[in-house]
DNA sequence: ATGAAAACTATCCGAAGGGATAGAGGACCT
DNA sequence: AGGTCCTCTATCCCTTCGGATAGTTTTCAT
C-alpha cells in the first residue's frame, strides 16, 4: 500500500509519514515538494496509491483548477487537502473539485488518524471549524498565509540537522563541535534556516521544529 | 461529561486537558494540583466523573497505598496513572491498586488518545515498553524522574505568560513592553523559568514549551 | 564543461541573552 | 505581626546571537 505526501517542506512530510505509518502498517510513503514531481508519479506501475496528502500552497498549485488535474490524473486515489490556514473558498473549492477532505496541519493526531481512517473507508473529512465558517470570507481569500509557523521551504539535510540541534537548547557553538564545523559556519546555516521557516530568533525557530515534530 | 487532571504542575494540567478536549467533546476537566484537592472531590454532586488523570509524584502520594484510597474514593471512576518515567514496580503496583492503565508523559499524541479512548470504553492501558521491563528493576525505583523535557515544578502564571511569548520568538524588550514591564523583569523571570523546566537557553524552552502544549 | 546549489570559512559589528547581586512593594496565610 | 511567595526594578558583566560581506570547495545535474 502506498501513499503521496506533497508538501513543500520535508519537516512536514516527515511528520506526517510518520503519523501515517503508525497508522498503517505495510505503508510506503512517498514524499513529493513539487506539482510537478507529482504528476509525474501518475499511471505509474506497482502497488496502487491510497492516498495522497496534498499541500495547498506547493510549488505550482493554484487553487481549485489545479486540485482538479490531481484528481483526474489519480481517478483510483483519495485526494486530501492539507494546509496551515485555509479560507472557506479554499476547502469549498477543493472539495467541488474532488477532493475527499481537508485537513488542517494543526489538527490533534487523534483527528488526523480518524480522518484518515474516514477518507481511506470512502468517505471525506472536513473539519469541524468548517460548519462555524460557513460562506464567511476572510480578509484575504486567495492568499491566508503566514501559516502560523509551518515551514514553508525545503530544509537542506544539513539544515535540518542544526535545527534539530538548535531546538536542543545546543549553542552555535556546541553544534559546530559536534558536526566538525567551525561555529561561523552553523551562524550561517542558522540564518538560513531563520529565513526558510520565516523565524525571527532561534527560540521561536526551536518552537516551529518542535512543533512540525522535528525533535 | 466531567474528567480530573490531578498533577503538580500546570503546564502538563493545561497541555492534558487540551489534549482531552479536543477528543472529548462536553467535557469539563477539573484541574487539581494535590493529593488533598483530589480526594475533597470524592462524592460530589453533578455530572458523573469518568476520568482521573493522576500523577505519580504529586505532592501527598505515596505509591501504591495513595493509589487504592483514590480509586477506593471514587468507585465509578477509571483512574489512570501518569508520569515521566516510570519503575516497573510502579506500574505493577499502580494497577494491583486497582488503576485502569499507565500512560507515560511522554506518550504521543496518538497513543494517548487511544489510550484514553480504551480506557474510557472500560479497558485499561500500559505502554509497549512495559512487557520488555518485565520484572526489571531500576536503579531507583521510588524516584526515577529526570522526566525527559517535562515541566518538573510549578510555574507561575507570570511565568506562563512569558514561556508562552518567548516560544512565539519573541525577544525580551517585547515581552516586557507587551505585558508593561521593565525588560530587567522579564530577564528576571526567564532566568527562573530556566531553572525551573530545567532549560539550558530560551531556544530549549521554546521547545519544551510548545511540547507540552503552550503554545 | 559550465553553472547552480550546498557546504564551508573568515572578519567585523551591534543587538540580545543569560547570570549575579541587591532591593522594594503587595498578596496571602497563620 | 511575621513569613512566604510573587512581582517588579536596577546595575554590572560577559557570552551568544544574528546579520552583512566576501570568498573557497565540492557535488551534482543539464
Amino acid at each position: 500500500m502506498r501513499a503521496i505526501i506533497a508538501d513543500d517542506h520535508p519537516l512536514y512530510r516527515e511528520a506526517a509519514g510518520l503519523r501515517l505509518q503508525r497508522q498503517l502498517h505495510d505503508l510506503e510513503v512517498i514524499e513529493v515538494g513539487r506539482l510537478d514531481e507529482l504528476l509525474a508519479l501518475a499511471g505509474t506501475e506497482g502497488e496502487p496509491i491510497e492516498l495522497i496528502l496534498l499541500d495547498l500552497r506547493m510549488p505550482g498549485m493554484q487553487g481549485g483548477q489545479t486540485i482538479e488535474t490531481v484528481v483526474e490524473a489519480f481517478p483510483e486515489t483519495a485526494v486530501a487537502l492539507v494546509s496551515g490556514a485555509a479560507a472557506y473558498e479554499d476547502i469549498k473549492c477543493a472539495i467541488d473539485a474532488g477532493a475527499k477532505g481537508f485537513l488542517p496541519k494543526t489538527l490533534p493526531s487523534k483527528l488526523f488518524a480518524g480522518a484518515i481512517a474516514v477518507i481511506l473507508a470512502g468517505g471525506s473529512y472536513l473539519p469541524a471549524e468548517t460548519l462555524q465558517m460557513n460562506g464567511k470570507v476572510s480578509a484575504n481569500p486567495a492568499i491566508d498565509d503566514i501559516d502560523a509557523g509551518a515551514i514553508p521551504d525545503e530544509l537542506t539535510p544539513r539544515q535540518l540537522q542544526i535545527l534539530a540541534q538548535l531546538a536542543s537548547g545546543a549553542t552555535n557553538k556546541e553544534i559546530g563541535r559536534g558536526l566538525g564545523i567551525a561555529e561561523v559556519t552553523v551562524k550561517m546555516h542558522i540564518r538560513q534556516i531563520l529565513r526558510k521557516i520565516n523565524a525571527r530568533n532561534r527560540a521561536e525557530a526551536a518552537s516551529i521544529a518542535t512543533r512540525a515534530g522535528l525533535i
